[in-house]
DNA sequence: GTCTATATTCTGATAGAC
DNA sequence: GTCTATCAGAATATAGAC
């Protein structure tokens, strides 16, 4: 229902509908509508997470960084309404769970993580590149939701992301 | 109303009441909910238009290009709301009139203009620069709303923008 | 665990008097 | 141009029978 109509259009109604059952014994399951969207925004965060750890990260910063941002627009291009939940703040009445969010600090540690092993330590080069590769998801999304146009550009996006915090060298 | 509780907490009755009008009395300026969406549309648009043509556009790249950025990502950085109508696609019932359209058209070619007035000619280099400009600002408002955490890496990606797509030289 | 029934409040929108 | 009155339906949520 999300992925199709955008996060702002789920409705406890139409979601039971969905499965067959009573708009109020949706409440067996969930406490609340944010109960909901808590759920989505941690399988997303997990789905993220379980990409990241199945990644095989060479041991060279430049093929390392094409394949992290690969997997990461990737999964941005996806699926609007879950790149909406998990990294935009649309929803202002939401705010994830302490459990929920613990997965979403997780994600960015491995994240973090996994760049700090190929050389990539310093604080603002990590806000760089995440505002590189997330311009480059919302850009997909917004622009040519469906296509590969700023996807076609991630190889280019990391030539020009390396040169600029490796320098000639490689680390 | 918008800015301060975003997009998606439109609702005709409270804008009246703000006006302190009835909400029906709304229905002789605007045909439609969608009707204020796209007068919010136009207006940012044209707001940001306004911005571009009262710059004053350096004849070198790099500062130049910095003057832009900075323009931009304040732009977006100021408001939320106004940044997710006018670039993401965050309300999948509203698109804007012909009208408003042609507003936004004229910004995209300003922008496109500007850049090539400074030597930057190739789609695949726009794109690749809005990708960064985006993603700066969307992770300015993400991550660090009223915070300067992203403003402050403008220059330095400008920087890192400029050698990879001019190199050495200046054009 | 699922249902019926219901509470309460909100929504966008229209008709017609003044 | 603004109002009153009203529509038709949406929303989240609770109480209580089975």
């Amino acid at each position: 229902m999300v992925r199709v109509n955008g996060v702002n259009a789920l409705s406890l109604r139409a979601l039971a509908r969905a499965v067959d059952m009573e708009p109020q014994s949706l409440y067996t399951y969930f406490a609340s509508k944010n109960a909901v969207y808590d759920q989505l925004f941690a399988d997303g965060n997990r789905e993220l997470l379980a990409r990241f750890e199945r990644l095989d990260v060479s041991d060279e910063p430049r093929p390392a960084l094409r394949a992290i941002a690969h997997l990461f627009v990737s999964f941005a291009a996806e699926d609007q309404a879950r790149y909406e939940l998990l990294f935009l703040r649309t929803i202002p009445e939401f705010e994830p769970s302490p459990e929920s969010y613990a997965i979403a600090v997780e994600v960015f540690s491995k994240g973090r993580a996994i760049l700090a092993s190929v050389g990539l330590r310093r604080d603002e080069d990590f806000d760089l590149w995440t505002a590189l590769v997330s311009g480059l998801s919302s850009q997909q999304l917004a622009n040519d939701p469906g296509g590969d146009r700023y996807i076609k550009l991630i190889d280019n996006s990391v030539a020009m992301f390396s040169e600029h915090v490796f320098g000639g060298r490689d680390s």
